[in-house]
This record gives C-alpha cells, structure tokens and sequence, in this order.
DNA sequence: ATAGACATTCTTTTT
DNA sequence: GAATGTCTAT
C-alpha cells in the first residue's frame, strides 16, 4: 500500500497498531505529524475506522489545519465527519451544541484572555476591592490555575487569608461570567468536561461515536485536558498519544509532562513506541541539540539520530549591542539569499516578543520582506475589539465586557460617572449593564438609552448576511467615522475593512449552521472564530519573506536556516524562570526546540548590551552555548575580546561610545567590561559609583547573581 | 466630559 | 519604549 511507502520501521509499527492505546515517543523532526496522519488514513482505508468515529486533537490551529491538509491530500473521500481542532475549538463545538445542558446561553461568548483581565478589573472595581492587593493579572493567573486543575472556587481550600479572599472573588468572577453570558479559555474547557462527568448519556453519546482518538503534543495537555480526554476514551476506544517529554514548554500554563507517565499506566499501554531517526537535521545540529538536553535531568530518555552527514558547523556570532545583532542578522541574510536561499526558509527566533522590535527595525530598512507570527494579531487590534464588541452586543446585550468597551467608544457623551451610575444601578437590580439603562436617570440616562436604540436598531439587522451585516455595524455605530476623522486612521479603517473580508470569507464549520428567522448562528460561530483563532493568517501569506517567531511558536516548524538570537544570560535562559521551580530546564527545553527547528544551518546569537525597559543591560553568554561542544561551533567574531567590546562591524555604524552611555573610568575598568573573579567567575561590569578609595563596581557574574564589589578588596582581572 | 499631557509599570512564553 | 492609568486644562 503506498500509503506507507517511505515509513521507517517504528514509524510503520505505529501507523499499523490495531486500534489499542498508543504511546508514541517521537522526537524532534523524527516524522510525528507524518505517523499520526497516516495512521488516520491508514485505519480508514483498511476499513477499520470510519471517519465519524475520529477525534484528533492539537494545541495550535495551524497543526489542526496542517493535519487536515494533508489528510485531505491522503484520503480519496472526505475528512467531514472527523472532529479535528484544538482542544478548545473541540470543547467550543461540544458546548454550541449542548448549550443547554451546559448551562450557557445559546449565543455565549468567549473571552480572550485580555477580555479577561478587562472583567477582573471592572469586578475588582465594583466589589471596591484594592488592586494593589489583589493585582488583576495574578487573579487571572490563579482563577485560570484553578480552572486548569479542574477545581470550582468552592471546591478550593484556601491556604491562608489573601488565598481565602481570592477564592471569594474567583467565586464573585464566576457569578458575573454567568450572568454575562461568557467564557474564558479555561472555562471552555471545564464547563465541557464538567458538561461530559455529569451527563450520562450525553457522555455515553460520545463515547460510543469517537472510537479513534489522537493526540498531538501530548506532553503539553494539562490535568484537566487528559481527564477530558479519559472521559471521552468509553470502552473500546483507542487512544493514540505522540509527545516528547523533551519538548515539553508549557509548564508555565499548566502543562503537565506527568500525563505521560499516568497515560501509560492508567490505561495499560501496551505499545510504546520511540522514533529517534532524525529526518530533519544535519549531524552537528543534532549534536548539539542533543548535548544540552542532556543536561536536564529525569527525561523519559530518548536520543536523536541521523543518517545525513554532520553537515555545517553551528556559527556563534558575538555582537556588541541588539542594534548590531540585527545589522550582522541582515547582511548574512542579505548573502544568503544571493546565494539563492528562499527568505521563506530562513527564521529568526527569539526567547521574548519585545526582541522582534529591533529586529524588525534593521529588516524594515535594509528592504528585506519579513513576516512575524504572534506579537499583536489581527482580531487582537484595538479598532477590530470595537467591532466584535457591537456585534457582540447583538448577539448577547448582556455582555458587559463588550457593552464597556464600546458604551462610549466612539465618544458620545458617556462619561466615568455616568458608567459608575450605570453599575451601580446594575448591581441593586442584579440585572447587567445594558438592563440597567432604564434606572438611570438625568442626562446620562438619556444618553445610555440613545446608546440602547441603537443597539436595538443593530440587531435589526441580525438577519443580514454576516459581511453585510458588519458593514452595518461599522456604520451605525459611527466607527468607520471615528476613524476617517483621526489622522492616524488609515490603517485602522483598512483593518475594519479587512474584517468585513474576513467575515465574507468565513466559513462556519458543519455542526453550526444558521437557521432561518433565529438570531444569527454564524454570527455566534464566527465570534468565537474572531476570540479562538486569533488571525495567525497575516497579508503576505505566501511571499518569500523572512519568518520572524518565537521559540515558543517555532515548536512544530521547521526551517533550512535558522538564526537564535539574544542568546544571554537572563533572556535565554531568562531570569523569570530561574527562581521558578525547574525553570531552568524549561528554558533548556526551550533551547532544544530552537536548535531543532533547524535543518542546514544554524546560527547562535548574542550582544553585549541590549536596551530592554528602556535602559542598557549588560548580558554574559548564554550557557547553553557553553553546552554545545566546541567542536561544533565555529566562532565568526573573536570571543571575550581583550578590550571588553567587540569592534563594530559595519562602517556605517556609528562611533559605539556615541550610542552607549559614556563608558565610566573607575580604577582602569570601564562599565560594559568583562571581568573574572576568582570566586564568582567571569562577570560583565554594569555600574560603578564612588571613586578613589570607595569605588565600588556592580558586576553581573551570570549565574552567581548581581554583586557590589569594592575596588580595593576584590580582586578582579579584566580580560 | 474630554483630550492631551504626564507618570507609571511592564514583558517570558499562549489557547 | 509602549501601553495603560492618572491628572489637568479646556
């Protein structure tokens, strides 16, 4: 069967499993995507799956679509009947169909996580609690964290008085999501897993329907997502699970590599299968990817390797400041693609979203055409979340994040007291804001019941088709207006017009359709498209531009030449995650995937000094270049050099004391200088005060931490 | 009530 | 250096 044409040994033995449990080790670039895809075809085209009865679940939407596409190329006939998405797409499909029995209202909304942290804040607000005590951010960390373990606010045991308060107001946070009629991301999850423990046939239902369940990235699920999935596992289903502990990134949000271990024993898994033939990576790639892993330690074991030869050399380029990174960045590429490398098969990643800036800033002028993933998305814009809160408004008026965002946007008179009425009038009648209006009254409550009229008259249009009625909404509620009138407005009305493409081109997938005379179905579904996928599709799709990412996004893709930049102490690894528990070997794992994503060539970057909050920090190396073996790595730039600064490379560079602050004498050592200690090793000096006999240095010694150091004690050998 | 100036905080990673 | 929050002059 040509199906499995290709296939190396342990790749066959687990696309050709009978359906039983599965857990398949796949490492990086070892053709996971490939196994988990054929298996699909390969069970339904030997008849032994039909595809009503497939679930495959992922963490992204671009590995569901990924997945889909190529099952599709697979497969003679139609891939319809299988549930595929991510596990939040799933539980969204699950609850739009069970509505009722969840709960929910029929048109429920979902909040992104800054529609969240909106709705903490206007709790916060209304409860008069101090959000100095109770910052908005770390409330939605522990709503969310309590979520994630499955755990209501009643059934959280508070630990201490502060806990005790923030269980009351995760409590008061359920209560106002219910009235309002929306989820956040977490929610979505446990209301549908709550929605599957108590209701028998329900459960039963799917548990007899989906008898081949797949997952991908198995080692990011967190608790509640694999108790999900145990639900859903009914007798006689076959749970296929690929992971690899090794890239396992998402502890920080809850994930949980112990799935794999508990996977294996709570269902017996026969079959384990590991795949460490690397089909992606030259031998010195793989190298020094596998040696830094190797510092971690409990792995589950798995080691990487490759049939192709060593290939090239891993290049570190050392430059002075992030500016230069970014310069030396571009002319390489520049050369390369002279050489006739694709621009599409180059990626620059980096450990934090705030690096791309100057990233972007050199490409942007040197003409190179790039393309960034994450940062700030389409449905993420300002001037988009006004949009969707009017069409939320039509959909459910009682949406009191959405009636907030847009009650006076744009301006018509409502001002903070008047919203402050309005809450307060909505807090004695237990009803939302937009139920409140007709107790307010004077002035504002004039105003407020101008601003309901007109939301009645939007919904007038709910029957509309879906682009039509967006371009109504933009309309009436004067945003195309507001727009045309600021002078920075172009962009924004062309991404309002962008919106009523997207609308025009949305799709809703089956299982939610629209039906005549009832409030627009396809206005729920493409809603929750606008807050699940938010907009990873950018103009210049198909260009042959450079791929900008983080390392984090990066996971799953992979390209001919990579470039890591910021590789320095206390950005990668970075500084958050060293105080945290097993920080460090996240971030590790986080250098693993980046060195995997690479197939040729792979460059290792970093700078001396680096602008970050708006201030100049001085960084050392990264250590996980000192993990790699030195027989692998070529150095483009002399290492340590003798007088503390690399010479700047390119001629149009200005004068580095220029851009720097003015490097301070103090005792023939100079701020930015690389210094060794004998006890704290080598250190970058970052300050200096007093002089003479007080002088005193402040040195960043990397992994001993920052110190003040007297001039006349320490002994310090600059090098 | 609003716009604009000013100050403060933040950034690790994402569905 | 942005993005939010607070204050001040209209």
């Amino acid at each position: 069967m040509n199906l499995l044409n290709g296939l190396n040994e342990p790749q066959l033995a687990a696309v050709t499993l009978p359906p039983q449990h599965a857990l398949i080790l796949a490492g990086a670039g070892s053709g996971k995507t490939r196994v988990l895809t054929t298996r699909i075809a390969w069970l339904i085209s030997t008849s032994q799956a039909r595809p009503p009865t497939v679930l495959a679940v992922t963490f992204t939407n671009t590995a569901a679509k990924e997945m889909l596409a190529r099952l599709s190329a697979m497969l003679p006939i139609n891939v319809k009947g299988m549930w595929i998405g991510t596990f939040h797409g799933l539980c969204n499909r699950m609850l739009r169909a069970h509505y009722r029995d969840a709960g929910l209202p029929q048109l429920f909304q979902i909040l992104d996580s800054a529609d969240q942290l909106a709705a903490v804040k206007r709790l916060l607000k209304s409860l008069n609690v101090d959000d100095e005590k109770y910052p908005p951010r770390e409330l939605c960390w522990f709503i969310n964290a309590q979520k994630e373990a499955g755990l209501r606010s009643a059934a959280v045991e508070a630990w201490d008085d502060w806990t005790k308060k923030r269980v009351e107001l995760y409590a008061a946070y359920e209560a106002q999501c219910q009235k309002e009629g929306v989820v956040d991301f977490a929610e979505l999850l446990l209301r549908c897993y709550e929605l599957l423990e108590r209701n028998e046939p329900l459960r039963r239902h799917y548990q007899e329907r989906f008898k081949l369940i797949l997952v991908d990235e198995f080692q990011d699920t967190n608790k509640l997502q694999y108790r999900w999935l145990k639900l859903l596992a009914g007798e006689g289903a076959a749970l296929f699970c690929v992971g690899d502990d090794d890239q396992s990134i998402y502890a920080f949000r809850g994930a949980d590599v112990g799935n794999m271990r508990d996977f294996e024993r709570e269902f017996k898994v026969q079959n384990l299968i590991r795949l460490e033939q690397n089909y992606r990576s030259h031998g010195n790639i793989l190298d020094a990817a596998n040696a830094i892993i190797e510092n971690n330690p409990s792995r589950l074991g798995k080691n990487l390797w490759t049939e192709a030869g060593a290939g090239e050399p891993i290049r570190v380029h050392e430059s002075y400041s992030d500016g230069d990174e970014a310069r030396f960045i571009v002319e390489e590429v520049k050369a390369l693609a002279r050489d006739g490398h694709a621009r599409k098969e180059i990626a620059l990643l980096y450990r934090s979203n705030a690096q791309s800036r100057a990233l972007e800033h050199a490409l942007f002028n040197a003409g190179l055409p790039y393309r960034v993933y994450g940062g700030l998305r389409f449905f993420e814009r300002a001037e988009i979340k006004h949009a969707l809160a009017y069409l939320r408004l039509i959909a459910n008026e009682n949406d009191d994040t959405a009636f907030a965002r847009v009650v006076n946007f744009p301006a018509r008179g409502i001002g903070a007291r008047s919203i402050e009425q309005l809450a307060d009038a909505a807090k004695t009648q237990g009803s939302s804001l937009h139920g409140a209006i007709p107790y307010v009254t004077g002035a504002g409550g004039a105003k407020l019941a101008t601003f309901a009229a007109l939301i009645v008259k939007l919904r007038e249009a709910a029957h509309l088709p879906l682009p039509e009625l967006v371009e109504h909404v933009l309309d009436l509620s004067g945003l195309r207006e507001h727009y045309r009138n600021e002078k920075e407005g172009q962009e924004r009305l062309a991404n309002l017009d962008e919106l009523v493409n997207a609308a025009a081109g949305f799709v809703a997938e089956d299982g939610v359709v629209g039906e005549e005379g009832e409030l627009s179905l396809d206005l729920a579904s493409f809603l929750a498209h606008a807050s699940l996928e938010a907009g990873e599709h950018q103009a210049g799709e198909g260009d042959d531009a450079l791929q900008l990412m983080t390392v984090h996004s990066a996971k799953g893709l992979e390209f001919n030449i990579v470039f890591i930049c910021g590789l320095e102490e206390g950005l990668f690894p970075h500084e958050n995650s060293l105080n945290e528990n097993k920080g460090l070997e996240e971030e590790r794992r986080l250098m693993y995937v980046a060195v995997t994503r690479a197939r040729q060539r792979l460059y290792l970057c970093h700078a001396q000094t680096r602008m970050l909050h708006g201030q100049m920090r001085y960084n050392l190396p990264s250590r996980f270049i000192e993990e790699i073996p030195a027989g692998l790595l070529k150095f483009l730039t002399a290492r340590a050099n003798k007088s503390g600064y690399a010479v700047p490379t390119y001629a149009n560079e200005a004068p580095v004391f220029d851009s720097a602050p003015r490097p301070q004498k103090s005792g023939g050592l100079r701020i930015g200088q690389n210094v060794m200690h004998a006890k704290f090793g080598l250190g970058v000096i970052v300050n200096a005060e007093g002089g003479g006999n007080d002088a005193r240095v402040q040195i960043n010694f990397g992994n001993a931490g920052m110190k003040w150091l007297a001039l006349s004690v320490a002994k310090l050998e600059p090098v």
